[in-house]
DNA sequence: GCATTGACGAAGG
DNA sequence: CCCTTCGCCAATG
């Protein structure tokens, strides 16, 4: 994507549950990060599930990939696939800068792969028993 | 407006 | 187990 296109989450827009043309669901991406405690990591799948839209991981992943533009700053590094597995390594500004930005918030990644994952995921479902 | 493309994930072979 | 297919849906050409 260009770097002057730029996306605008909230719009005005109707809202219709059940799917992902409520613009909104940018934000709560968002913000659901943003409740990723240092040190702790998540899921596409979850933060997806969490907002009622489980069949839409994907969606997640796009909205990371334009999170960058985001404030307050979205700390995506934190979200990686259902595998514990750094996929969207390539699109930070460097190779290395997803599993450094990790690595200095106290997770231990091995070959792309988070260390004891089980231990460090985060699930929102759980942790904030679904109050939403 | 149709076709393709994904930072995904589940299911089927 | 590994590989492929499919559903999902916004963005892009």
């Amino acid at each position: 994507m260009p770097p002057s296109k730029k996306v605008k989450p909230n719009q005005e827009k109707p809202l219709e549950t059940g799917n992902l043309k409520n613009y909104r669901f940018f934000e709560d991406v968002y913000d659901v990060v943003r409740l990723i405690p240092k040190g702790r990591v998540s899921s596409y799948g979850a933060i997806a599930a969490y907002l009622g839209t489980k069949l839409s991981a994907r969606m997640v992943g796009w909205a990371m990939n334009v999170a960058h533009h985001a404030h307050p700053p979205v700390p995506a590094q934190r979200v990686v696939n259902r595998n514990g597995m750094l996929t969207g390594k390539h699109h930070f500004a460097t190779p290395t800068a997803m599993e450094e930005a990790l690595k200095k918030e106290g997770v231990i990644v091995l070959n792309d792969l988070v260390q004891s994952f089980s231990n460090v995921f985060w699930d929102p479902a759980v942790e904030l028993e679904m109050r939403l």
